[in-house]
RNA sequence: GGCACUGUGGCGGAGUGGUUACGCAGCGGUCUGCAAAACCGCCUACACCGGUUCAAUUCCGGUCGGUGCCUCCA
């Protein structure tokens, strides 16, 4: 499998709707269209949280690499919802915005940016849009309105409810089975509602209840359901039925499930074609979760001495269906992968800039390699096999490198001008000073450059400056 | 309790019905003025018990273990 020989592998994914791997055929040749469903921000995101957005991001990049042009929407999940079904339970994003002190707005603000930020620092691709759950409040009543006139939802004190009854396919998506998940619950469920699957789409706001975050629907303060917004948001930005909507493993049985059965009962379309779902990470052998607050943050990560790419060098060694166990011994394993890459890269740079032959032993041909990786990715997003592949690979060209950059983005050509500028002069200096002997002179200038995080090496073909971390 | 996933060498981690990736660590060696995170080589695993098969880590059944979801979470 590993030297397979280099014909066009076509994308195959594994659809969490057939539970079985698939090609993939979009809807339209070219244009794909991608949700994916993202964080609630009430509190600092946790490298579990990103693990998600890294895996889509490469998804997004396979696409691309395949000739597909993808629109994609990503959601931010800015209002609150309760904690539990039941009545007293609390919202988290007023609770974080009691415990910061905060209005529930300066909140969600707050953490969007430290997210985007996140985002951004793991060299993630930018949605095509970002779509906040308030700003579709309108498309939410619309839609409400729309499966209430087709029968699909009931009134209680509390709230509009959709009853799961009225849509036979609900279990299906996460292989349910209704009567056991009733008895194994262990919630106390509104007692109004009908079923235990039933689930608000709308909240009304009671008398007495600060609740900051409201909106007016059937004359009355409330607030939008668990699940409700991204059926919206799709609907609005993408249309009733899309390509690809991603999440996380937990999604399954509850939040995707309750989507597709506003959006199909509202529209008698298929919502997406498929359903990519990624796993959870344990962090040092315990669950992750925001309630728990257990896990780190890239800032944290980035004290002590790792950078987000050393994190998404880590994630992208697994595959996204398996369960990964973040640790930060892994993690230092991860770092010192990425730098062996980055120094391949420097040396590779160096090379080319030097030499007449470019390809100093070059036995393979680099586009080869790049179409194995490629061919490894588009066997559902095998980035693992991938990595082995480009640890294989016998070649010195600037091309490969760019090429895994742009299915990666793990920052390699970081620094390597600069570097570069300032290791030259030093070199040739070196040079002279070696090849008269004077040795303490090439020790000093070796200690001057790991003063600037470089090192270098005397190979037969010269000298090559290193980065040491 | 229900459902799902999972068990690979010191640590990670792909994959496969037969030739046993890859990374990190370790060990040995080479190159070098000395070095080197450079080069070469070594360490060769698939929980357990049955079954199918010419052949199973890979398929089937069972046992034991781990994890997740069923309650907001990627």
């Amino acid at each position: 499998m590993a030297t397979q020989p280099i014909g066009y592998l076509k994308l195959h994914l594994y659809n969490t709707l057939s539970r079985k791997t698939e090609v993939f055929r979009p809807f339209y040749p070219q244009r794909v269209k991608v949700y994916t469903c993202g964080p609630t921000v009430y509190s600092s995101p946790h490298i579990g949280n990103f693990t998600a957005y890294i895996y889509w991001d490469l998804l997004i990049r396979t696409l691309k690499a395949n000739g597909y042009i993808p629109f994609r929407i990503l959601n931010l999940t800015d209002v609150g919802h309760l904690t539990s079904d039941a009545d007293d339970g609390e919202d988290k994003m007023e609770k974080g915005a009691k415990q910061a002190g905060l209005s529930v707005w300066e909140v969600a603000e707050h953490y969007t940016k430290e997210f985007l930020s996140g985002y951004e620092s793991l060299h993630l691709t930018p949605p095509d849009r970002l779509a906040k759950a308030t700003g579709y409040i309108a498309e939410d009543i619309k839609l409400i309105n729309v499966l209430t006139d087709k029968g699909y939802t009931y009134e209680t004190r509390d709230g509009i409810y959709y009853d799961t009854s009225k849509f036979p396919a609900y279990p299906d998506f996460a292989r349910l089975k209704l009567e056991s998940l009733k008895a194994g619950a262990r919630v106390e469920f509104s007692t109004e509602k009908r079923h235990a699957s039933d689930f608000a789409l709308w909240k009304f706001i009671q008398p007495g209840d600060t609740h900051a975050m409201r909106w007016d629907y059937l004359d009355r303060p409330g607030y939008p359901g668990w699940h409700i917004e991204c059926s919206s948001i799709i609907h609005a930005e993408l249309g009733e039925t899309i390509d690809i909507h991603t999440g996380g493993i937990d999604h399954i049985p509850v939040h995707h499930t309750n989507e597709i059965a506003q959006s199909e009962a509202a529209f008698d379309r298929q919502l997406a074609k498929y359903w990519l779902h990624c796993n959870h990470l344990t962090s040092e052998g315990q669950k992750i979760s925001k309630s728990l607050g257990n896990g780190y943050t890239l800032a944290e990560l980035s004290q002590k001495g790792f950078s987000p790419l050393d994190f998404k060098m880590w994630v992208l060694q697994g595959h996204y269906r398996s369960e990964r166990d973040f640790s930060l011994a892994n993690l230092e394993a991860a770092k010192i992968r990425r730098l062996k890459w980055r120094n391949r890269l420097a040396a590779c740079y160096q090379a080319q800039l030097f030499s007449k032959d470019s390809g100093v032993a070059n036995s393979q041909d680099p586009t080869t390699s790049l179409e194995q990786v490629k061919y490894a990715v588009n066997d559902d997003l095998n980035s693992a096999a991938a990595f082995a592949i480009i640890d294989q690979a016998d070649h010195v060209s600037l091309d490969f490198w760019q090429g895994i950059e742009d299915l990666f983005d793990l920052d390699l050509f970081t620094d390597i001008e600069a570097a570069q500028d300032f290791a030259l002069p030093i070199l040739e200096e070196r040079a002279i000073a070696r090849s008269e002997k004077d040795y303490q002179k090439s020790d000093q200038l070796r200690d001057q450059l790991a003063e600037h995080n470089l090192t270098v090496l005397d190979s037969p073909h010269g000298q090559i400056w290193q980065f040491l971390s």
